[in-house]
DNA sequence: CGGTTTCTTGACATTTGTCAAAATAGGTGG
DNA sequence: CCACCTATTTTGACAAATGTCAAGAAACCG
């Protein structure tokens, strides 16, 4: 998992040879953070597309009264908003969840780089679709799944973005997150996250143990989510799946 | 309200007279829309980027069970994603809520637009930029606002951008939901969200009659809501404040 | 091994949903 | 302008989902 991005990229444009050198040329020196450290803070003026090489972070936001919610999770190869140079503020934190290598893109190296290659630029902008996409269906799991569908769901979709970069097998991937990430993410208590992976448990779905998930029966945890994979516009077919780790 | 799609993109950069001209001629004929009807549905293959003109639409998401999320609002000057012409399928449907006059600017003529005036490209990405930070938003609503603050905070975000493309004034803007697409908006019942609204009608905060919302106490709205309208991004000032309808 | 974080549990409070019906408002044809 | 029909809002009684608080158990870390 050398250049997850372009790994990622691959999953919504044929990438060709010389693209991924670009690509890969465009990315500054790879640094580390420790977990719960913050990449961009709020009020923060951005002046680089930061890439995730290894490692979870996420999009948070906290209102003043100390409430926090996770708002997107950002996995390997994901970069954060190709165009968010073009904003004045951070209107969210990015920060680490477990221990994180990242690189930046500079703003005009993207530049040159979608200007080089209509390849490039397209595979930004649908990442960036997706993205948004994403977004939308979490709105719509906090809007209107009960607490086990949300948490299938999103088991559901990590798998896939994670098998995605060529770290999740079909019925298995990383899970790095605590009982109270997960209750962050997904608007509700730990007490009552910890109540429903029980009842996941009970049902003989999932086994999540030592910070891996493992899935025994994706269909019926795919139909409890009501959890199709079409938002995420993988156009490009995922390759072989890796029993990643 | 002749161009509200440049009206809005004025909140993001500052347009030219040259600029308003090419807008006006890449956007096609209007085209009418009655409520209810939709103008994309799951599964179409966008061709078009869609301008609503005037009233309401939203993006929803429905569950095979029924169960069906509004995901966004979608107000007059709003483009539904510049982008989404590089997409195959749509994950989403978006349809009118209340009578709907909208144009299309085909793929082409989007992309002629932004490769002769660069404000306007910009002006398109800051737009998309401050359309996921809206979306982010409702995540954190959903996630983590109790019933009181969803709605305040609801009132506050509309009202805003109402006044962006000057169909608000400061205290008073136009509402055409029902309490039934507020609640799906937000994720509960119609009839909580009846009991919401009293209790803010109680506290004497606002007013809601003949489709017209009236914000007695903005500020302590504001602070209930925990609004920042930071998250909206208009970075060129609103302008003078019309009691528009 | 000791200290810290994470997970688990129980008893209970609160918010929000459900169901069903009545009241009100709005719209249309006569 | 009235009468009627439909969509919307409002109410009440009750059920279910989820949050709160507090403490103990287990896992992890150096």
């Amino acid at each position: 998992m050398l250049d997850p991005l372009a790994e990622k990229l691959s999953r919504y444009v044929n990438l060709s040879v010389a693209d991924r050198m670009w690509l890969a040329k465009a990315l500054g020196p790879a640094r580390s953070l420790p977990a719960r450290a913050d990449l961009i803070d709020v009020g923060d003026d951005p002046h680089a597309v930061n890439v995730i090489l290894e490692g979870w972070a996420c999009r948070s936001r906290q209102l003043i009264d100390g409430r926090r919610q996770i708002v997107s999770l950002l996995l390997p190869g994901d970069p954060c908003d190709p165009h968010i140079v073009l904003l004045d503020r951070m209107d969210h934190s990015v920060s680490a969840l477990t221990p994180v290598v990242y690189a930046q893109i500079s703003g005009p190296a993207l530049l040159e780089l979608m200007a080089r290659s209509p390849t490039l630029d397209r595979a930004f902008k649908r990442e960036a679709l997706a993205t948004v996409a994403i977004q939308r269906e979490w709105t719509v799991s906090l809007g209107c799944r009960s607490g086990i569908e949300r948490l299938a769901h999103l088991f559901c979709e990590l798998r896939c973005r994670l098998a995605g970069v060529g770290l999740a097998g079909r019925t298995t991937c990383p899970l790095p997150l605590t009982q109270h990430d997960l209750a962050h993410a997904l608007g509700q208590t730990s007490v009552h996250i910890n109540r429903t992976l029980q009842e996941l448990r009970a049902q003989g779905l999932i086994a999540l143990r030592g910070r891996r998930l493992t899935i025994h029966d994706p269909d019926r945890l795919a139909e409890i989510a009501h959890f199709d994979p079409a938002y995420l516009h993988f156009t490009v077919g995922v390759g072989p799946p890796a029993e990643g780790e």
